[in-house]
Formats: C-alpha cells, sequence, structure tokens
DNA sequence: TAAAAAGTACACAAATCTGTCTACTTTTTC
DNA sequence: GAAAAAGTAGACAGATTTGTGTACTTTTTA
C-alpha cells in the first residue's frame, strides 16, 4: 500500500511486482542509484532490475537525467516529509523540534541501506552543465533545510543570530551524515545533538 | 620548484610544461578530479591536457585506477603535510592545535578551485568491488584524521572522553566541508571553530 | 657515441552507454 | 467489444570508454 501525497509517493513498503512500470523503474533506480551513485548505474541496468521495456522507459522518462531528476525529487520530499512527521509528534516548541532533528538522523542512520546522502553526493555529481538541472534540485534540498531550520530560529533568536546558528547547526546535520557514513557509526547523532542543545541553551 | 617529502610532491607551483610526463598527467589528473570528480572524467581527456601520448600514460599507470589512487594518496599526503605546518605554527599545546585546524579549513575553503573533499566524494564513488582498493584509501584519510586529533586529545582528556569528542570534532570539521562547498560560505569554519572551543571549554 | 630507455602518434579492439526504431501483444477505456 | 493507450522484446545506431599494438623519434646513460 502506498502514501500518496502531492505528485510524490512512498515506494518503500511495496514490492517491485506489485508496482505499476513507472514506479516499478522509480522504486528501481532509488535502489540502485542510493547503492553506487548516479554516475555508475546505467539505464540498461534500471531497465533489467525493474522487469520494463526499453520502450516503456522512455516513454516514461525521455533521458536518464529525468529519471535522475525524478529521484532526487522524490528523496527529498519524502526525507522532508518523514522529518515533519517525527517533529509533529514533539512537544516543547521550536527549540526541542530543532533537538529532535537528530533522533531523526539517528534512525536514518540506522536503515539497512543508508549510505550517505545524495544531496551531498550530488554537490559532486552534478558540476557540468549538462547537469545544471540536477544541481538545482541539490541546491533546493538545501533550501529546504533552510526552511525548516531558520523559520524555527526565528522565533528563539534575533536575526543576527540565526545567521550564526543556522551555519553551525546544518554543519552538524551534515557531518552528522559523512561521519556515520565514514565510520560506520550512526551514534554520531546523539553525540551531536548534544552540542546543538548547547548551542541552543539560552534560548 | 618542487617540495619533495617521502613519495609525493606538492606540484601546485610548477607549470604544467616545465613538469616531466608523469607529474604532468599526476597535475592534470588533480585538476580534472577535483573539479568534475574521477567517474565524469576520461583517461582520454586526462591525455590530451597533459600533452602525453595514450602509451606514456599506460606505461606510468598500468589503469585508470591506478591513476585514482595516485590522485588519493598525494592530496591526503598534502591535506596533512599542509596541516602539520599550519598547526606547527600554533602555540599553546594540543587544544591549540585542534582549533587550528578550522583556521586550516577556512583557508582552504578559500582557495579558487575549492570543490569540497575528494574523500567524502569517495565514500560515495567506491562502492563497487573492482574499486575496493580506492576505498581502502579514503578509510585511511579518515584515520589520518582520527591519528591527528585523538593523539590531541589524549594528552587533554580521559579515553571515553575521547570517544565522544572526536567524532563531535570530525563532525565539525566534515560539515565545515560540506556546508562551506553547499552554501559556498568559507566563514562556516569560523563559526565551528567556536563550537570546537566551547567543547573543549574544560580542558 | 652507441645502446637502452622513454616518449610520440595514432589506429584499433572490445566493451559499454544512451537513445531510437520496428513489430507485436496486452490492458484500458469508452 | 472495438479503438486507443500502454507495454514487450530486442535489434541497432552512434558515441564514448578503457586499454593494446605498431612503428617511429627523442632523450638518457654508460
Amino acid at each position: 500500500m502506498t502514501t500518496e501525497v502531492s505528485n510524490f509517493k512512498d515506494l518503500r513498503a511495496d514490492t517491485i511486482e506489485s508496482l505499476k512500470p513507472r514506479d516499478r523503474i522509480l522504486k528501481t533506480a532509488n535502489a540502485l542509484f542510493n547503492e553506487y551513485g548516479v554516475n555508475t548505474i546505467g539505464i540498461d541496468r534500471i531497465i533489467a532490475e525493474s522487469s520494463v521495456s526499453k520502450r516503456t522507459f522512455y516513454n516514461h522518462f525521455p533521458s536518464k537525467n529525468e529519471v535522475i531528476a525524478a529521484y532526487l525529487e522524490s528523496k527529498d520530499w519524502l526525507r522532508f516529509s518523514e522529518l515533519d512527521k517525527h517533529v509533529s509528534r514533539v512537544k516543547g516548541g521550536a527549540k526541542a523540534e530543532i533537538l529532535a532533528i537528530f533522533d531523526f538522523l539517528e534512525q536514518w542512520f540506522s536503515e539497512d541501506d543508508f549510505n550517505g546522502c545524495a544531496f551531498a553526493r550530488g554537490l559532486n555529481d552534478f558540476n557540468q552543465e549538462d547537469v545544471k538541472v540536477l544541481r538545482g534540485k541539490v541546491d533546493l534540498y538545501f533550501e529546504h533545510w533552510g526552511d525548516f531550520i531558520k523559520t524555527r530560529l526565528k522565533t528563539l533568536v534575533e536575526p543576527d543570530e540565526v545567521k550564526i546558528l543556522f551555519p553551525q547547526l546544518l554543519s552538524l546535520i551534515t557531518g552528522s551524515v559523512i561521519v556515520a557514513q565514514g565510520l560506520g557509526d550512526a551514534k554520531v547523532a546523539q553525540l551531536n545533538k548534544r552540542i546543538a542543545e548547547s548551542i541552543l541553551a539560552g534560548c
């Protein structure tokens, strides 16, 4: 069964067989891009593992970049829809909601298929002219973090302080991802939550 | 002119023309891999821009992976030889030396060709069987950070505290890199230095 | 200065990659 | 239930990629 919101779906719970061609492609692409990166995975592999014909693939996605774009958009949507859900259960206002990010990260890092962040990856993968659109998706993702965090910081501190705390918090978040991936330890999220607590202590 | 230490050289100050074939290849590969990543740059491009023949290239590097390995090794060596140099000028003991990392980062982020970290990239690029060796180079880089930081932490705090402070500091470092790259702002290094000061305040 | 080592130039093999085309079959929809 | 839409199967064009082979020239070194 699938949760449908806006244009995106959470396909994680569906089996490949139960899905229609377009979603089979997206689910397969998601798994392969996540594990190996968009550059090392070819269209042919996605086609083979999603059990669609090449024609069907190209009917849904006119080029490889389009399927990568769809992958990034759905990751972005899913990340923040899960974060919103997680945070909606938290009592304690803006500060508690910011701190809850780190519990969310720990959960994410503990997933079996955690393999870093598609968008941190994208900072490196999308530096050429023909993938400008994809780089745009990466920028959007970081803007979404800005929206999430700054909205809450503004209720806690002065604008000047937001300019300091936002990059610090974003560093703690992205640094957690790299360290969790590099050292293979999800607990780093809790260690960094402590730091976040201390830099927000006065609020 | 070139600074020669161990097996590696700092080729940044040399012009392409002044170098012998092997170093021309390395200097060119470094620039291209740095800008576009190892996956999107082909051997042919490196050969063309380093003005060597294909045969010469393959005489020095039996495969593409070998030139990537050489690139990673030299980056690793250069990063820590510069960090050591930077830190050697710092007075104030282990704590001041750890904090000096963030000044070093700010300098790095301010370089014209700063484009993120080759090793954070490698966490994503080297997930397949045929590049296990390269993934090993990435792991070594993170171990070198461990050596640098833990050696100093051990003189300041108890072993249990090292296990907390090291992942935190490494998060601040790697998070700085991502944020500097993503938001295009080198100043994040100084903001995170403040955090490092506060988590080391009791030492 | 002569032999050995290193480099040049470039054709080409083999694999792989993106995207198109044709011909046929199944599923939807009215 | 017939027409339209969607999907299957797979050949293939054209570009690109890594790596080898051949024949010749320049540079080092003993």
